[in-house]
DNA sequence: ATAATGTATTCGATATATCAAAATATAGAA
DNA sequence: TTCTATATTTTGATATATCGAATACATTAT
């Protein structure tokens, strides 16, 4: 009747999967599974499961695809986390850093009364505390896509709008960095081979990057 | 490592169904069975392992009770509950009639943390809507043991002060009769071959209600 | 074309939580 | 005390979700 949190993690995980594919429409089953933190034997069983209820497509040996009844229930997931994200750090006060693993969990247990009058209180709000676009009721999700700081135009004024990373440590130093969405920022240099990007941020301090954590940070000209 | 919602279930059902006993220790399986909703077996089969666990003391044919393990767990599960209660009827303004049903999913999902920061905001409330106490961060329960309407003096001025029912139906009755906690209120008479109570409202309304419907009032002197 | 490598699937187990129905124990009536 | 009704426990299955290891497939290198 009522999907599982499971089934609900394995659609939210396949629809993030997704959505990081550059070109191919299958998400192959060793990555879902690391996403899982399952075995991959695990995620077989499972996906196969998943196909027999219509929630996906899964092809053997190659891979798996959300249905749009799949991508329906995932977004919807998708609405619940990212609005309690936002609520335990408006309304109850809550860290940035520390609001992913609590609505990681509340995200299967809200009734869709209390996601709606939580949307409300919020004033039907359109990104979450990383950045992160809030589906609306229908399930429609804003694709606001931006620049990294690895793509973006140099020495201009930008504008954090998302950070693509929930580890709480990492979220606890871009906010120390003053590098949190909102925040004005110039990107004064790139450097291919030191494998590094040089950020002045808005009090003028120059912070320097690595390209792995450059490409988590995304901005729009401000 | 972490209790299961379903041990959480267990735990408190057994702590609740202790409660309500009047002598005997031991909660018999079958009156747990029913609060749970499972068949015997099923409850036997749980029960065994909840001692295996150090959680219960289960004595064949005769019935369970909890440690003080179990019952400091119980009590953890009950403190949020009645916390989430409240949390939802002040400050997300939903109705006292509906806010049980979510509040039995969420009691599983929230941490220890965001459980004590409502706490906080609500000011460490003593108790929830329906007049039930909140235990505190120590597990300590007030115990204000009180009249219901079956057994409190008549004539007076009384106040409500718990509503020992969660169906929603019956607490929307409550509500428009007004005999919610913090309602006064005086009996006018009882009649016992009639099964009756007649009760004067604060309007100066007199509703009678049934001797299985006054059991469920509770009040003190006001 | 074949071997090697990596990925995916299948198989047999395990843990948790449940039910239906058979077997058994307890308590109360005859 | 013996019988019977009721409550409880046991037994055998089932559903969900998982793992480890054996096996099969696909791709890439030789």
């Amino acid at each position: 009747m009522f999907p599982s949190s499971t089934v609900e993690n394995y659609l939210k995980a396949t629809y993030h999967e997704q959505s990081q594919l550059l070109q191919t429409d299958l998400v192959p089953m060793g990555r879902l599974a690391t996403a899982l933190g399952v075995v991959p034997g695990t995620a077989t069983t499972m996906v196969k499961a998943l196909a027999e209820s219509g929630l996906v497509v899964y092809e053997p040996y190659s891979g798996v695809r959300l249905t749009s009844a799949g991508e329906k229930l995932a977004v919807r997931v998708l609405r619940r986390h990212r609005l309690i994200e936002l609520f335990l750090v408006q309304v109850l006060g809550m860290s940035w850093a520390d609001v992913h693993d609590e609505a990681e969990r509340l995200e299967h247990a809200v009734s869709d009364i209390l996601i709606d009058r939580i949307d409300q209180m919020l004033g039907h709000p359109e990104t979450d505390p990383h950045g992160d676009p809030i589906p609306d009721q229908e399930g429609v999700v804003k694709r606001l896509d931006s620049f990294t700081l690895l793509n973006c135009p140099l020495l201009i004024p930008l504008t954090i709008t998302r950070v693509s990373d929930q580890d709480p440590d990492f979220l606890r130093f871009v906010e120390s960095s003053l590098l949190k969405p909102g925040e004005v920022i110039q990107i004064e240099s790139r450097d291919q081979r030191a494998d590094s990007v040089s950020v002045r941020t808005g009090t003028g301090r120059l912070i320097t990057l690595g390209t792995r954590a450059a490409s988590k940070l995304h901005v729009e000209k401000s």
